[in-house]
DNA sequence: CCAACCCATAGCATCGGTGCTATGGGTTGG
DNA sequence: CCAACCCATAGCACCGATGCTATGGGTTGG
């Protein structure tokens, strides 16, 4: 049953270790992302399998990068986004922007 | 004068090595973002050791990055995305948005 | 001329993400 | 019942980003 893990759990992992005050909103972005690469792919009707060959990875590394299981890195991200038809936007948005 | 050295400088060295069609983007990415932190220490009115500071890093680190010396992670952005009043945002969006 | 800043860069240790292989449990379809 | 998928997870090697200290050159102000 620690199949879908939930977002709590990811939290109280992380914000056990000193000076994850910050880390720990990298860990939330990671899980959305996680969370929205897993819907996109599931749109496009394929499996971690597929998404992977696309993505020029393996199926274990969508499979732990889709369950929050680390923090991912800009070029994965970059090869995801291209594979799902997508654009990855990276900026620094004013605080006072909608989500 | 290999001051501030330009994009053209780090595309070439980077394309050069294989497979990097895909990390090009990733590191425009980074190269942009390094630019937009500059800009946005400078308007702080900040020296790279004060925001090195307020996001918990050293100088060398903020030189490092502005430069585009490396791809950042997510928790150094976010990092710097708070020290300067900003929030980070990661996003997959559509091929067709502008840029 | 010197002190105090600015920034760029180098060298090194450490940490963590990624790539990889292999496994295991679940489900479906023959 | 078995084969072929699905996905989650572990263990390992490797690489690269980060943290750190220490420079060095440039500029400014005394």
């Amino acid at each position: 049953m620690s199949d879908r893990l939930d977002w709590n759990d990811l939290r109280e992992r992380r914000m056990a270790e000193p000076g994850a005050a910050e880390t720990y909103e990298a860990t939330r972005i990671a899980f959305e992302l996680g969370q929205e690469v897993r819907h996109l792919r599931e749109g496009h009707g394929w499996s971690q399998s597929q998404l992977a060959r696309a993505a020029g990875m393996t199926q274990s590394a969508v499979a732990r990068f889709e369950a929050g299981g680390t923090v991912p890195t800009l070029p994965v991200l970059e090869r995801l986004a291209r594979a799902l038809d997508r654009r990855l936007d990276v900026r620094f948005a004013s605080n006072a922007d909608a989500a």
